[in-house]
DNA sequence: ATGGGTGTTGCACGTTTCGCAACAGCCCAG
DNA sequence: CTGGGCTGTTGCGAAACGTGCAACACCCAT
């Protein structure tokens, strides 16, 4: 590691506290005043830094642009592909990925069982929105005020006869999915098809996409596939982790 | 200036733009990769940079948490605050906070639309420097030999047939924002969208930000968005006031 | 197996950075 | 006006630090 670049690195915690001036920047990183600057007016070049009218410095303006920027390329696909993939490695069975948007729910993709199988379009199908487990974590996590006015806005087609029946029934499941915090379909959508979801979550702790795995009942039954819970459900923290950057990723020291 | 830091922080904006790999990073820095990996070691030490699973890196959430804190710590936000809120329940419209640093103008506070939700979504980024009428305001206040040396500087992308087409009319354009103390941007940046601006003043009177009101032709004409510049000034002064230590805190009646 | 593609390590050289000490402004007090 | 204290800034030599090289380790395809 770079000694230079430490010092650099370490005054932006500092700087974060609030304005300081080169004298506390030196004695708080120990190095001479003259080191303090120069290191500063780097980072002041690069934007990181800014200097205040009163001289004083503070966080700059790209840092901002930086994490903007930084945001809106997250790709969630990008990070929990390989997870899905080594999902349906362990299990066999399908793994979808779902986010929510626009009062919709879509899967951004999908491993099929055995024949990993990427779905290259962005904007996926919408998912049955009422009975998906990847529905119920995804809407569960909307704020009370939000999830009332949807659920009223809300169609509940009965796929079948165990699909979610109407506005209450729809609004108590997310309740119930909300504090245990993962959700199920059995026979919801297909009578001959369970799901088990676990959620993903950001640094912030929202939902921001959901995971599951689905097999028919000829293959397994729904209790047995309701034993893989814990491990979709670690999948889907080790997926939140490193989104959220809370790097779980091996260092090879 | 640190040669080092200095490559060290070039590597962030190119993580920006993308995850890479090491070999990708090091051409684009122009060092051997032996190099690139002690710096992007360091980098990550500290969290500004992270190691996805396929082991290309990213920036990491270190960054955002550092950004966040400095923008909670600016104290004209943090006063300016209520202020946007209630102006957003008069007019019901979008509310901006923008200040102007190292020559980029960024929104650091925004509320949307009769939503109560602060969106953090948005704030950080730059905003267009030679139509938005917040940044007409900041950069009019300069003096006015940095005003031309920046004017010259910039580019000027025609967004719309109403978009500022160069450095003369920029500066036209300014003269005319300082002498009327606010400013509008009518369709410059979006077709649809106008909006109406006025400065936060610090005591010496020097202008800290900007205020502006945004909506869209569909909902409001821009007369009719206009009429609210009266409002949009007190507001700001309002803001001024306060931030300046001049007013007690006005009880919002 | 074998080769090309990664990422990683140890090492010797020399460029870069460090701390020092002296300088330059600034503000306040005498 | 003058002087002292405070802050930020600069030039310099010494040496520590970072650099690039080359060799290694590893993984995946062919």
């Amino acid at each position: 590691m770079s000694q230079t670049v430490d010092r650099a690195l370490s005054i932006l915690p500092l700087l974060a506290e609030g304005p300081a001036d080169l004298g506390q920047v030196a004695d708080r990183l120990g190095v001479h005043k003259s080191t303090a600057l120069r290191l500063l007016r780097t980072l002041h070049e690069h934007g990181l830094v800014y200097r205040q009218s009163d001289q004083r410095y503070r966080l700059g303006a790209r840092l901002f642009a930086l994490a903007q920027e930084a945001m809106e390329n997250l790709d969630i696909r990008e990070i929990a592909h390989p997870h899905l993939v080594r999902l349906n490695e362990q299990t066999g069975h399908t793994v979808h990925l779902a986010v929510h948007e626009e009062n919709e729910v879509l899967y951004i993709d999908k491993v099929e069982s055995r024949y990993p199988v990427r779905m290259y379009s962005r904007i996926g199908k919408p998912v049955a929105i009422t009975v998906a487990a990847v529905a119920k974590l995804l809407l569960a996590d909307l704020p009370e005020a939000e999830r009332r006015a949807l659920a009223d806005k809300l169609d509940y087609p009965l796929y079948t006869a165990r699909s979610t029946a109407n506005a209450t029934a729809f609004l108590r499941e997310l309740e119930l999915v909300r504090e245990q915090g993962w959700a199920t379909d059995l026979g919801g959508h297909e009578e001959s098809i369970n799901c088990v979801a676990a959620p993903v979550r950001g640094a912030d702790g929202r939902v921001v996409a959901a995971m599951s795995v689905s097999a028919p009942n000829v293959v397994v039954t729904a209790e047995e596939l309701l034993t893989l819970l814990p491990l979709v459900r670690r999948t889907a923290d080790d997926i939140s982790g490193e989104y959220s950057g809370r790097t779980p990723v091996r260092d090879p020291a």
